[in-house]
DNA sequence: ATCCTCCCCTAC
DNA sequence: TAAGGTAGGGGAGGAT
């Protein structure tokens, strides 16, 4: 069948467009897989290699695919990558064929388990040694924890946290299929109705990884949780929480996220066993590589948890290909996995749950009705129990909640709640467009509600410093810039103990939030700190920081910094009014926290006078950008925009400046590094159209612009002309910290 | 009406 | 001791 046949992979590398001319056969045994935005681009790349002898793949395969072809590697994600994935730039391509041969990796890696793990290791013992003189020492560290006051705490804390893990694991597949879209040059075909939906899902994932070491205990009540490995019975009291229990277990009444103490009540055999990171994190992509070799039509749900896509089969061989799966799962991953299949996400999701453990259900077209009827209210997905609360009385069945109208519902609900639930007890529930569409983040967060305890307003700037600098990582990662950023606070609820039942947890708390909208968006911690260190003494203002338990902060309305729309925040930029008020407030701030951040290395100097305006007028800044930005470049780009700001040529300068903000952010027209050199420029600009007009210029409106025109004009003209000739400028250079980018 | 902010809820 | 993150949808109520 069609799906078998596919499953040879789209590896494309033969057949359908024009056959490529074999040129040479130095890339015979390399197989790429190329991540991102790249120079060559993806298609260029996979031509390349097809003509000199080697393979292309659609998707990363691991230990198959020689090399991952990248620009750059986010920091956010280094903590992921498994043995053997070799991230290396793709001149190695262009090199080795200039060459004529391949060229050994290693100039030109990115990254490289084991390989960088030493510059790295030795990298954050200098950093350790020299930032635990500075300050933290004795208060933030107690037997070994490191509460949040401490710098690494988040990196501590993030190695141990498995919400955190899967959260960041599900992003990395939705970008896994993302990728696989936008290399496979095909966009994906129009989704039929009448399409067969798949739904995947590990059997208990976190459990069956252990298991594979502990056949022993298969038919075992096991649970999976922080505890486990701590004296023998002494989980009786624990309040750890478990993170995925076994089938037996689960007889018991023993469920996940439930607390060990309550699961061992329930069920005191309950065997305890520790968590394995690093081969979810395997496993994980692993099933996603498979699933890429079958379709390409997938939606990334979680960790262990996907759709898929195919046009309709006959029933038989749905449920054989779903065998198929399965099979290779459990072959390639030890793990068993179940499969639902219906026509739609809801009824396959569901499908699911009669499948599991190890098995599959179909829910035909016309077996909907019927079968949807006596699935639980509870088991729809989006009802939890705040839901279930609501709905009241003793509904239980879908078919109960049928005798509902919309109406009844709309009471209880919102309008689209209401009709959203109107439809899925029904099986109604139709799959939107979008749903199969390629997932865009709309924000990033970073939350900390765990180890919280502050004594000095110091303890939370610090902490939020940390925030932010995880929060850029992140939006560097997605290539993306935030326009609001929010910070939520927890604070103890009045009522609520002091010492919380669960060891430095948050106990019962209010949380509190508040927005800012940036008048220009940003991808930088150092703003991201300022902003919310504002918004953090407005919600403080009436609250003890000894009652704060939670912190977090999310940046929205996001722009990706490779698109169109970043034309449209240079544009924002220009239009807004100056907040007068806060400019004074912006700065104190700043001061407090200047410095310190490895994103930038600023280094201050001097440059002489201005030059004439003649040999500036025409700075043919277009074709600079096409190179890595240097000092030279980078002065004098700025040079020229700060001569248009001084001329009073506002009107050249911002058609001029959104320009080159607008080609900065291209890949097809700047080196990639313009894309923070122009955003430093940006800021400097800002700052000295500040220091010389006593307003930020980019928030001028046409009036304010041509008062200060005929200021400058008129009045000033004299002070001006003199001043030309003498400015002395304190410029920033730009340069790429090599923390964050590969070297050379 | 429609938007925005500050929540709450859900899912893994 | 314990590691309670993260992204998306949506509703209430006020502003526009
Ligand atoms: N409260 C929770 C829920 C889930 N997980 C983790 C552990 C699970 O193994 C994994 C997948 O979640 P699932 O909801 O898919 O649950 P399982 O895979 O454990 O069981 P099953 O899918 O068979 O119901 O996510 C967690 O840590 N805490
Ligand atoms: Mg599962």
């Amino acid at each position: 069948m069609n799906m078998k046949i596919s499953k040879l992979n789209y590896q494309v590398n033969s057949e359908k467009t024009k056959p490529i001319e074999k040129v040479s056969e130095i890339f015979k045994g390399f197989s790429v897989f190329v991540n991102g935005f790249t120079d060559p681009p993806a298609l260029v790349i996979r031509d390349l290699m097809i003509a000199h002898g080697g393979e292309y793949h659609c998707y990363y395969m691991h230990r198959k695919t020689s090399f991952v072809i990248a620009t750059s590697i986010a920091n956010a994600k280094i903590d992921r990558i498994r043995e053997k994935e070799i991230f290396i730039r793709a001149d190695w391509i262009t090199e080795s064929i200039s060459a004529g041969r391949a060229l050994p990796y290693n100039q030109f890696l990115i990254y490289e388990k084991g390989a960088n793990e030493k510059a790295r290791i030795e990298n954050f013992f200098t950093k350790t040694t020299s930032s635990t003189n500075e300050k933290c020492g004795s208060q933030s560290e107690i037997g070994g924890f490191l509460d949040a006051r401490n710098p690494h705490f988040i990196k501590d804390y993030y190695a141990r946290s498995r919400l955190h893990l899967i959260s960041t694991l599900a992003q990395d597949m939705k970008d896994f299929v993302a990728n696989l879209r936008q290399n496979s040059e095909k966009s994906t075909k129009k989704m039929r109705k009448g399409n067969l939906v798949f739904h995947i899902d590990l059997d208990c994932f976190f459990v069956s990884v252990a298991l594979r070491t502990r056949s022993e205990l298969i038919n075992e009540p096991v649970a999976i949780s922080h505890r486990a490995n701590s004296g023998a019975s002494s989980g009786a009291s624990s309040m750890s929480e478990i993170a995925s229990c076994s089938y037996p277990a689960r007889k018991c009444g023993v469920k996940n996220g439930m607390l060990v103490k309550n699961a061992l009540k329930m069920c005191p055999r309950l065997v305890l066993l520790p968590y394995q990171f690093d081969d979810y994190i395997e496993v994980s992509k692993r099933i996603y590589e498979i699933l890429a070799g079958f379709s390409m039509n997938l939606r990334a749900v979680s960790c262990d948890e996907m759709y898929l896509s195919c046009p309709d089969e006959k029933n038989q061989e749905a449920v054989e290909f779903a065998e198929e799966i399965r099979r290779i799962i459990r072959e390639e991953t030890g793990c068993t996995a179940s499969v639902g299949i219906g026509p739609t996400s809801l009824i396959a999701r569901l499908a699911t749950r009669h499948a599991k453990p190890d098995g599959v259900h179909m829910v035909t077209a016309s077996q909907v009705s019927s079968f949807i009827a006596s699935e639980k209210i509870k088991n729809l997905p989006g009802i939890g129990y705040q839901m279930m609360d609501k709905l009241g009385e003793n509904l239980e069945t879908c078919m109960e909640l049928q005798t509902k109208s919309e109406r009844e519902l709309a009471g209880i609900f919102g309008p689209k709640q209401s009709a959203k639930i109107w439809r899925q007890c029904r099986g109604l529930e139709e799959d939107s467009e979008e749903f199969w569409e390629v997932q865009i983040r709309k924000s990033v967060s970073c939350d900390i509600n765990y180890g919280i305890r502050f004594g000095k307003r110091e303890d939370l700037n610090q902490l939020l410093k940390a925030i932010s600098e995880e929060i850029e990582s992140k939006l560097i990662q997605c290539q993306m810039m935030a326009g609001s950023v929010t910070l939520k606070l927890m604070i103890r609820s009045p009522n609520a103990p002091i010492e919380t039942a669960k060891f430095m947890g948050h106990g019962h708390c209010d949380t509190q939030t508040k927005t800012i909208n940036l008048t220009t968006s940003t991808c930088r911690a150092t703003q991201i700190l300022q902003e919310t260190m504002k918004l953090s003494r407005i919600i403080l203002a009436s609250t003890k920081i000894e009652d704060l338990r939670g912190v977090g902060v999310t940046c929205a309305k996001l722009k990706s910094r490779t698109r169109k729309d970043a034309v449209e925040a240079v544009k924002e930029m220009f239009k807004k009014k100056s907040d007068v008020r806060n400019v004074e407030e912006n700065e104190k701030i700043e001061k407090s926290v200047q410095g310190s951040f490895g994103f930038f290395n600023l280094t201050v100097i001097e440059i002489g006078k201005m030059e004439r305006r003649q040999k500036l007028k025409g700075l043919d800044w277009l074709s600079m950008i096409k190179c890595a930005p240097t000092e030279t470049t980078v002065i004098r780009i700025h040079r020229y925009f700060l001569f248009l700001l001084k001329s009073g040529r506002f009107t050249e300068l911002r058609q001029q400046f959104q320009k080159f903000l607008d080609y900065s952010a291209d890949l097809k027209k700047s080196h990639k590094s313009w894309f923070f050199a122009s955003n430093a420029i940006q800021q400097r600009i800002k700052e000295e159209s500040k220091e010389f007009f006593g307003i930020y210029v980019d928030f001028l409106t046409k009036n304010e612009e041509a008062l200060m025109r005929e200021k400058m004009e008129k009045k000033d003209e004299e002070k001006l002309q003199k001043m030309k000739k003498n400015w002395k400028l304190v410029e920033i250079i730009v340069e790429e910290s090599n923390t964050k980018l590969n070297k050379s």
